[in-house]
DNA sequence: TCGACCGTTTGTCCTAGACAAACTCGCCGT
DNA sequence: ACGGCGAGTTTGTCTAGGACAAACGGTCGA
């Protein structure tokens, strides 16, 4: 048999579009339309699986999906190639510089890329390159696959060798001499983005502070039992752009008041930009105000 | 206030636990309890969401959901304590010093447990400390958490410091003087275990053959367009024990349908050690396996 | 040009029922 | 006594449609 063996969950899995959401899309706008197997059950096509992904990725870019339903494929294949927002551009010069790094990852080549990343990291040094280097091209890296510049995989690919070189870096580096603030940096469940993660901890390994790496996707509660167990004084979150936005402020304001008082509780990256202040919570929406904070705990506890 | 702000979702991403099976079981066995908030949905109290969590943890032990349900608070502290099934124990000489290393980490001693681990490495090269250190070791681990001799962080921590020790000494090889077969490693969505991926990728690159690290949970279509566009020979998937087994054949006989035939799948990881075989697909239960794969393959492309 | 308001859009939650796959247990034949 | 087979039970996931709050977009007034 060449049917789709797509069934609601799988598309769940491969879209990340929730059951809920596929449901409720059929019943209001018409869209999708799977079959049913023998038991009632849907089973999605292959091409309508295409276009769910595809779908997904405008929404992600700030459409709509009650303006989307009612495209044909070609205006939303048309979409997708025109660039999501004019944003100002920086100067040309420094993106000139990361359009070459780039085109290394979209012609696969991962060695030429760890070289020239290489060479950037020891002209630069960590931190300069952590900033200058790495921050905006993960920015672009994350623009091009909005614009459907590169894939998916290609996108993998470049986490997973940029992740291994930053690696290598932190652990290069000397002890710090001054072991504290003692730091936790992970992410909560459903956020996976690393890179941004490792680039927070080479910062504050410079400024001396002594990280715990939990990697990603620590459940709220282990966090806690985590911050009792090291004897922590401050818990670090990442949360990227494509974390939703809804369950953030929650999500903090839970964390705070499970944690004690004295642990700091510090929120950064691109997801938090627009997230609105809270009480007992530091949100550091820059890479350079990781190394501020520091300065500023250490201020507050001498 | 403090009222627990645990509502389904949160306790979702918190326990592993779907929404329909948490509402499943308050229907079915009356527990948990919920209460509501003024609009009808559910808050879950502190203590219910730990208790899900047990009752998790022992599920994943092999319990079942009906027996645990009835059963007070100290019963249940009593089976996870018990060790889960006396399996039989191997030589007691390895054991002793893994628990050395598992020793390390329950103190959280970093610095410690990379001193040791590099040692090893260095001691019996890189292919023999990944399947006589690092395989057991990771094994181990995984028992002392269903056992609950460490914690969920504690096992993050052991998982970040190893895969940068790792990715480190892979980093390290010379490249290969055959590059190939060219091989994707990487997992499904849902499937984050990472260290599996790595300790297959050393042996790979030991063989000579060429791996592209794809990082994990990569969408089933991703896969697809990866090979086609890196011309890939090999697709290698790695599934833990914690993956759902109920959609492992229906995944990779998918897989294998979208697939073009010249492309083997090879499926390897303590997940697929009960699963029944399937045309097309190669499975690798243990990590020596992969060699012998390596060298099948290239008999059969000359 | 900016802020406040109001209607619309959209995701998530709700209840309750059905069924298939997985597991348990007891029977029977060797 | 032991292993395979069938019937019965357990368990997760799917289905349907309804409800509502938060977020968004556009309009009006300052």
């Amino acid at each position: 048999m060449n049917l789709p063996p797509f069934n609601i969950a799988a598309v769940e899995r491969d879209t990340g579009l929730s059951k809920d959401v596929l449901r409720m899309w059929e019943r209001r706008y018409g869209f999708p339309t799977p079959e049913r197997d023998a038991n009632g059950e849907r089973l999605y096509p292959h091409d309508q699986v295409e276009r769910l992904r595809l779908v997904k990725r405008l929404m992600d870019q700030g459409h709509r999906p009650g303006k989307l339903m009612g495209l044909a494929s070609e205006e939303l294949a048309a979409l997708a190639r025109r660039a999501p927002a004019p944003r100002e551009s920086s100067s040309a010069a420094v993106d000139e510089k990361l359009d070459e790094l780039l085109e290394l990852i979209r012609r696969h080549d991962s060695v030429g890329y760890l070289l020239a990343m290489q060479q950037r990291l020891g002209r630069q040094g960590l931190q300069r390159f952590v900033q200058d280097t790495l921050a905006p091209l993960t920015h672009e890296v994350g623009k091009a696959w909005e614009d459907g510049r590169i894939e998916v995989f290609e996108e993998h690919l470049f986490t997973e060798l940029t992740t291994r070189l930053l690696r290598q870096a932190i652990g290069a580096l000397p002890a710090g001499s001054r072991p504290r603030p003692r730091v936790i940096l992970t992410s909560v469940p459903e956020e996976q983005h690393e890179l941004g993660l490792l680039m927070v901890e080479s910062l504050l390994a410079l400024e001396g502070a002594e990280c715990v790496p939990q990697g990603t996707q620590m459940p709220v509660l282990e966090i806690v039992h985590a911050a009792e167990a090291h004897r922590i004084d401050v818990i670090a979150l990442s949360f990227s752009i494509a974390f939703p936005q809804r369950q953030i402020s929650g999500l903090l304001r839970h964390l705070r008041q499970l944690l004690p008082g004295h642990v700091a509780l510090w929120a950064g990256g691109e997801g938090i930009k627009r997230a609105t202040p809270l009480e007992g919570v530091d949100y550091l929406p820059l890479l350079a105000d990781a190394a501020e904070a520091t300065a500023a705990w250490r201020k507050a506890h001498p």
